[in-house]
Parts: C-alpha cells; structure tokens; sequence
DNA sequence: TTGAAAGCGCTAACAT
DNA sequence: ATGTTAGCGCTTTCAA
C-alpha cells in the first residue's frame, strides 16, 4: 500500500507523480470530453483512487468559471411545505451534479446574502419564498448569474419565475364550494404582498363567480398557523358565520379546522368545510383529512433545474414564467371525494 | 458616475486601478488585520463601492485555504424538527460569517456526498441525524476537517457529538407518568439503531424503574407518522392495553393521539396518556396539547458552531460530547401541567 | 506602509 | 495523445 508523505491536501501533481504522467494528462482524465487514451486514464485514476486524490473545485473554477455551486435563498422552514421544497430542490441539485449554498433569508439581509453567494461565483441562484431587490437584479445580471424564482412571480428582467398555477388550483376549489352548496364563502389570505396570496384570492373568486356566487367574507392569516387562528375566529365570530373557508395554505386550514371544533364547536365539514393549499403531510392525518392542493413540488423543482442547466450553457435570455399544472386532493374537511366518474381539471 | 467598461467581474485590479493603489493594497484593505493606512484604506472602500467590488472568495481560499464554507449533510426534512435544526443551523452559520453547502444524504450515497464537500475545501463538516463511516473519517481527519455530529452519538474519533440529553429527559417522562398513577406504561421506539431511540429507551426505563414501575410493552414506529399509526395500532390492540404511552418523537406521538380517539375511541388523557419529544409546532395546537420534550434547539447549534470556529484556529483535538439540557413541556396529554411549586429538573 | 513577485491547484491553448 | 506554458483572482512573503 504506498502511502503519502506530506499529509495533508493531495494535489494532481501527485497524482501525476504516481502515475508517471504529466498533470495535465491528469486533468485531462478527470475532465469528461478530453483527449486521453484508456491506458493513461486507466494509470491515473488507478493513481488517483491510491492517494484517495480528487480534484480541488475550487481551484478547478478558478480556471472554468463553473463552480457548480448554485446559490439558494430560503424562507424560515416553519411551514412544512417550503421545508419540503428545500429538500426536494436540493436534492435535484445535487441529482444534477451541483451543490447547493443555502442561506436562510433574513429579509433585512437580503441583499447581503445574494452579494455574499455572488462573492463564491455561484453558477445560479434560486429564490424559494423570496423576493429580489431591483438593485441585486441588476448585480446578478452583470455577472451573468441566472436567477430563478420558485414560488414567487417576480417582476424583474432577467429573471425565471416557476410557480404552480395558483389561479386555476383556487378556482378549482372555489366551485367545489359551490357544488357542494355552500354560499356563505369565505377566503383567508397569507402574507397579504405575495404574489402567491394574491394569485389565490383572484383564482378563488374568479371560481366563484363563475358558478354565480360571490365571496362573502375574508380575513388574513398571514401563512402562519397562529395567524390561522386569529383569522379563523374572526370569521367565525360574525354574526352571519360562513359555511365554508378556503384557507390560502395548510398551515392555516389547519388553524381554522382547530378553532371551528374547539371554539365553535363546529363540525368540519357538516357545519363547516375547509379547504388549505399545499398538501402538507398533516393534511392527510385522521383528525384533518383537509382537502388541499397539491402544488408537485418534484415537478416545479425539476423546472427550476433544468432552467439553472439551460441557463449555464445558453447564457442568453430567459424563460420568464413557467406554470406547473398543481392537483386537487379532495378529503372530508369538504365532505369527501367526489364521484370517480366526475373528471379532475389540470393534466 | 464611473462605470465599468468590460461588463462581468469586477476584480482587485480595476478597484486597484481606480483607486490608484497596487492590488496589495486592495487585499489588505479587505483583510481584518492588516497594514493599511487610514488613507488607502479609505481609497479603496470607496472605489470599491463605486463598482460593486467584493472579494472572489474561490480565489481567496486558494491562497489562505480557509473557504468560509461548512458542508451540511442532513436526512429528509419531512419531520419537522429536522427542518427547523437544519433552519437553525444554517442561521448560526451564516451569523458566524460562512456559508452552508447543503446535502440530503442518499444514505447509499453518504460518504460521496461528504467526498464532493471536501472538494470543495469546507472549513468544517456538521452531519445532522446521520452517520459518518470510519472511510470517511479518516479522510477527514487526514485533510484536517473537523466533523461534528448534531443529535447522533458517533463512536469515532476526533469528531464532536452534539445532543441534548435524552436519558435525563425521557427519566422524567417515565417519573411523570409514574407520579400520575400510570402503570401500563409503554415506549414507541424511533429507528432503532440510532443513538437518540435507544438513549431515550434507557432512559424512560431507569425513570419508571427509579419509581419502582416497569415498562409494559413496546413497538417501533422508526420516527415517521405513518409508523406511528402502525405502532400505536399494534400497542392498543393488545389484550391488556397501555394507559400511558411516551413515543420518542412528536410525529410518532401525533399519530399516536389520532389512532387513539378515531381507531380506539379512547380519551386523551383520561384513557391513555401521550408524550412525545422534539416540542414541535404541532404538538402545541388546539387538537394535541401534548406534552413533549423541547431539546433546545438554538443551544444545540450554538455549541455546534461554537466548535466548528473553536476547531478551525486550534486545529488540535477536539471534545468528545457535548449534552444540551432540554426541558420538559407538560401539556393536557398527560394531564396538564403538574402544580406551579413543583420543581423542573435541567438548568 | 506600500509595491513587486511568487504561487495556491487547476485548466486550456499551444506545441509537439 | 501528451507535455509545456500561461494564467484564473487572490494573498503573502520580501524588498523598498
């Protein structure tokens, strides 16, 4: 077993050392469309997997100028359903070769964070949840940073937005209120300046209005599950109570399901159906069983990666929208299933 | 307004040229503790500004060999308490000045998702609920990176154990249970062959025994909701059925509550008592109020993160085990909190 | 205190 | 197909 001596950081010119070869002929093996024969790569990696050796990325983007690092800014992972989305567009990151530096944002610290992930040459960047100063649009263009957005539409250059199709999801669920017969409808938003919040109440309504009905009352819920609460009993405190409450995330319809039983004494769903967004985990446990939208995280994930891979080699312009087709999931908050014949929307 | 002519990266040079200054100059100007004049210094801050200048910390690293950068290795994110210490986590390391690269461990893939992190040089190595094989140990240990595992006991050396003290906590979830006049009393085991599950099964059972109870019975719900569901079906489907039950995460015990009163008809507290552990959201709502275990998760990263910067400079060895204290939360699921006078064990 | 020069570990253009 | 040479952008001795 030959050992090395320094120990430490065993660089190609060891490797190059060892297999009797020059150390471009080991770059040239660990670069995959390069000029080496079988037998010179066959010594260097046999070389290589000796002295445990692998190339040093950082080094190796200095000359490249691809770091397959991709920068990602993230929300607090309270709500389970951007914790799922982190995981999952992790782990397509890292299916697609890359790594991903993660920052939790801190709002104030927004433009920090980016500069800071710009500082390490990140191949792209990826917002979840999370918006983009103007100025650091500029920055990230500058630098040719492709920037994608997941689950925010933001109206700035240069930028990829990847959301599910919220207006339609909403809309969805807003005539199954109506088929259900329900005419006291209310809507309880999130963070009341995303564009997410806002795409489902314009959705939700649009629904409503196409089957005749009209929205009869709202409150904000601010996407937390304690802003859920307060919401909830603000609705259901009114003297003409709704009959139905479509809650703009899981977090919340979850709140609302809680404060109809325990405050209100209310049945879910005879006196009152509830419908979330997301298709959290919890929205399937026996004491809920919510109806919910399922967003298909695993497709907008693979959207937002195959943008980051388009982007790196076209280093031209960009898609600036993609729509990912989301799924109803009926449960018993909305008086369960219908029937199987009745055809689902979306594809 | 002096703007840049070659649109791309901004390097030491043009702020060098701009401020009429030698490179050296720059570099010193962005280094803490370095010569620089008032002067100069000055000089640079503002030609910097002007173009938007930040240091390439790739290029950086490469002359100092320190990268700012930590490599994360985490599980699934589905259990909330992964979530939020990964959240946590990443917010201690960018509070302390570095960045997180970020995996999902493949399990099958493990060692070369920690072999790509130390490609990329990262200062330091901190594994959340997972393992570290002795291969991958001793790579680390050869490239001089210091490992720390958050919320596993690894029994290997030169790597730092981060956990909260499960014996000591779950002790008193056994005396809690005693001291209610419980006496078919059972455990539900997370994945079984992790430090956290078994420590906590030693632990509830030295409490009960400590008390002169015994454990009853016992399942496994490997740390999952849907385990739990199975489990709890299994432990309340027995002839002589548990009246109290401590499940060694929230998920678990959640599941446990649903099966109780929808499979069993049972009351919580009054026919079986619930504790869990991690003190998630959830375990906090209207429906659950269950007692749980809250392993303080902000000390946990501190300690981590305080041993990461403590191993960077000493590079020598490093503490073996770091025990958090946790606290318990007494909630209606057994029973409520016991009298104000009472003394809490832990500091 | 500052600038000039060397080099971190690698890749890529050029010669061979 | 392979080796040689010249940098990538930065820090850091070494002189001045």
């Amino acid at each position: 077993m030959t050992e090395q001596s320094g120990s430490g950081r065993i660089t190609a010119n060891d490797v190059a050392r060892l297999a009797g070869v020059s150390r471009s002929a080991v770059s040239r093996a660990f670069t995959p469309g390069a000029y080496v024969s079988r037998d010179t790569r066959a010594k260097v990696e046999r070389a290589a997997d000796l002295l445990g050796y692998r190339p040093d990325m950082l080094a190796r983007s200095l000359t490249t100028s691809r770091t397959f690092l991709v920068g990602v800014i993230t929300t607090h992972l309270d709500n389970p359903f951007y914790a799922t989305l982190l995981q999952r567009l992790i782990e397509e990151i890292q299916r697609a070769g890359m790594a991903a530096v993660t920052f939790i944002a801190d709002e104030t610290s927004n433009d920090e964070r980016i500069s800071q992930l710009l500082s390490y040459r990140v191949d792209a960047l990826v917002l979840t949840n999370t918006s983009l100063s103007s100025k650091m649009s500029v920055r990230c263009a500058r630098g040719d940073t492709p920037v994608i957005a997941i689950n925010r539409y933001l109206e700035v250059d240069n930028i990829v937005s990847v959301t599910c199709d919220n207006e339609l999801a909403s809309a969805a669920i807003g005539k199954l209120f109506v088929k259900k017969g329900r005419r006291r409808i209310a809507y309880m938003a999130g963070e009341p300046d995303t564009s997410s919040s806002r795409d489902r109440e314009r959705g939700f309504r649009a629904g409503l209005s196409e089957l005749g009905a009209t929205l009869h009352s709202s409150a904000v819920g601010n996407y937390s599950h304690d802003g859920g609460v307060r919401a909830a009993r603000e609705l259901l405190s009114s003297s003409v109570r709704p009959d139905a409450i479509f809650c703009a995330n899981d977090l919340m319809a979850l709140a609302t399901v809680d404060v109809a039983r325990k405050d209100f004494g209310l049945d879910v769903p005879g006196d009152l159906m509830v419908a979330g967004f997301d298709n959290s985990d919890a929205a399937a446990w026996a004491t809920y069983r919510l109806t919910s939208v399922d967003q298909n995280i695993p497709g907008m994930v693979r959207s937002a990666v195959e943008e980051i891979e388009a982007a790196v080699v076209e280093r031209g312009r960009m898609r600036r929208r993609v729509l990912i087709p989301p799924t109803l999931v009926e449960r018993e908050s909305t008086g369960g299933p219908k029937s199987i014949d009745e055809p689902k929307y979306g594809s």
